[in-house]
DNA sequence: ACTATATTAGAGAGGCATCTCTAGAACGTC
DNA sequence: GACGTTCTAGAGATGCCTCTCTAATATAGT
């Protein structure tokens, strides 16, 4: 009953994420887009309400895309630190296995124009952030640990510590070393292991 | 022997500093800089060879003025492990004294606009890695610790640890908890422990 | 006072990006 | 095969930012 896309919303984030990881955030321009799949202008505005829907889809479809392999990594084990060790492990395998997408999650989504966000868009990110707060304060009660000092050492061990190893290469342009993830694995272990 | 700067060097980075820790590196224009002073843009112009030397400034100066304090931590006691506790405290010390300039370090220099710095601008950020990475290998080597593997281990420990519990907090907006630096230390702490 | 010099002062050209608007093309359906 | 819908297509208005250029101005030294 219509005319069929020749531009369709995958094709388009892809691009996106390319341009992203490769001049950041403010390289991802509807022109730059829109040269990259060779769509005239007007076609990213009929799909995209704005440069910040385009971002806010970007960041969006990325970041659920991490999370849904890390919640599954985090509850893989009856072992908490098990569980704990793994979500840290894929962490880095993610990263390796989409070198630009998680060049993007190294921003935030405060560069990807948060603030100009639908509500639609605000939503589904809280949403995510709260299953992220809740799955570790579960990890953190699991491991016998209570308080907010602990809460923010379990989350440095199973979010901020794999991350800055992941940070540590990608910004140096290097791509992530081999033993990677026996690192990160490592790491957070000697950070859950300490009350 | 000259008319005397209603402007000068400081008071323009200043503003820098506080466009950057507001809006992201992008937000620093040529011309915001310049309505923040009251200036016209060709005092700016005057003083700085383009934009890009601008944020080049910006950053090495903030950088350096960190990096002072950071060496200085590191080399505090004759107990190496002492010393990066040390540093892992004044990462976190120095943020809560410089929200803003920490703000500013959380980006990296290449949002900086890194890839369009001068040959000077260049060299000067060289220099303040390679003491940085020269001091790490030391830390290393103090404690025992050889290989690729160990002295990305200490890196995590002194450097991107601390680092990350300051993102942390200054990315969500919220100023850093009173227990930060105890935070801080004891995870430095427990990650040059584990061999 | 005069000169040399460093700086202010600001208008304006040129470029790039966002977004709007109108026209037309392709498809399913009746 | 005509119709309605969805999309492509791209020209153009608007705005911001960088950077240049010229003129004016204030000071120190002679």
């Amino acid at each position: 009953m219509a005319r069929p896309s020749r531009f369709d919303l995958p094709q388009l984030l892809d691009a996106a994420v390319r341009l992203a990881a490769e001049s950041g955030p403010s390289g991802v321009t509807m022109s730059a887009v829109a040269a990259t799949v060779g769509a005239p202008s007007g076609s990213l505005y009929h799909r995209f309400a704005g440069r910040s829907a385009l971002l806010a889809e970007v960041w969006l479809r990325t970041v659920e895309d991490f999370q849904e392999g890390y919640f599954a990594a985090l509850e893989s084990s009856d072992d908490p630190r098990a569980g704990g060790r793994a979500a840290s492990r894929h962490v880095v395998a993610w990263s390796r296995g989409h070198p630009q997408e998680a060049a993007l999650l190294l921003y935030g989504a405060h560069e990807f124009g948060r603030d100009d966000w639908s509500e639609e868009h605000l939503l589904r990110a809280d949403e995510g952030n709260m299953q992220v707060r809740a799955a570790v304060a579960a990890l953190a009660g699991a491991l016998g640990l209570h308080g907010r000092l602990a809460l923010e050492r379990v989350s440095l061990a199973v979010i901020d510590l794999p991350l800055s190893l992941v940070r540590r290469h990608l910004r140096a342009g290097e791509a992530l070393p081999p033993h990677a993830e026996e690192l990160a694995e490592q790491c957070t272990d000697a950070l859950l292991a300490g009350g």
